[in-house]
DNA sequence: TTAAACTTTCAGAAATTACTGAAACTTCAG
DNA sequence: CTGAAGTTTCAGTAATTTCTGAAAGTTTAA
């Protein structure tokens, strides 16, 4: 229910957060009959969320011997369900504005106006541009380093101004 | 319009994502009405999203001197603006899942299937509690050390075994 | 080639969310 | 006080999103 809720904060619509919840919490895959009994919704229901779900990249779909059913089940571990929730939300939510930001900004200003929107929406701009390239960089550290890092918190602005002392 | 397709994404609904572009934009601030006129949308509209952008920190009134209306703009800088709603969209979408899990992992499990549900739950609650922390750190960290940090990338990988060898 | 067993699609219904505008409320100058 | 100039509220309506279920599509064992 609590995933249900959520859904809709974390991207996706009610069913598909409890679709992704249910998979989550159950041990085993489930096929489609099972998760729209469970959740009470219907059949089609189920094969759309699916869908969606797919498009996120986080269930993944296995097959039993001797029988011809889809079994659906999270695809990678918690960790990797985390990035990609992070790296398709990035996509849906950040790039288009990147995108459309550039677009304008080519654009000559015709007038004062249009001088102080450009100003704020460079601003945005880099501010947006930094931290998804510094995100992309995080992501493609270890997860071990990454953790060393997170531990550290704060802490690391110490471990910086060091690295600064020793280089004079 | 773009700030007003995306809004959703960000977190809020087409009216106010505008709403907030705009004030954005404009040098000055505006009244109400100006609103209203500019987006063409009801002056009761304007109200209850002025009311959703203050319930994120994201408008401040001014007043005019001989003049009764109230005048909008954006409450802060560019980095505040994205250090608020990174900050209220955590309260809404991380803070209540973190204290659902919580409440979750106090019960006994009654079965090998709630065993395996809490595991999950755990591992999902110590991910979530260990980067809002981190994320907490990062915010308390002044603009500059976080920019030199942003700017290192993966570089900090480097930084950090030069941290363990020289302790070593 | 058939048909059983399954999945997907999609038009329309249901549920949810957002918006309007008129009425109620607030503030303040005179 | 009063009323003009403003703001807020909220019931009802409009727009959007989600869900259902029947029909169409797909796959495979025999």
């Amino acid at each position: 229910m609590h995933c249900g809720e959520m859904g809709s904060r974390w991207g996706f619509n009610r069913t598909v957060g409890q679709m992704y919840g249910l998979l989550i919490i159950h041990e085993e895959a489930l096929s489609a009959v099972q998760i729209s009994e469970a959740l009470n919704i219907s059949r089609g229901n189920v094969s759309m969320g699916i869908k969606e779900l797919q498009s996120w990249r986080l269930v993944q779909v296995q097959h039993k011997p001797k029988d011809r059913k889809e079994y659906y089940s999270p695809a990678g571990s918690i960790w990797e369900m985390a990035t990609r929730v992070f790296e398709e939300r990035r996509k849906r939510e950040v790039d288009p504005t990147l995108s459309l930001l550039r677009d304008n900004l080519l654009d000559e200003p015709a007038n004062q106006k249009e001088v102080f929107a450009q100003k704020q929406m460079n601003e945005i701009h880099d501010l947006l541009e930094t931290v998804t390239h510094w995100a992309g960089e995080l992501q493609s550290m270890s997860p071990d380093n990454l953790n060393t890092l997170m531990k550290l918190g704060s802490g690391i602005s110490k471990v910086i101004s060091l690295k600064d002392k020793l280089i004079k």
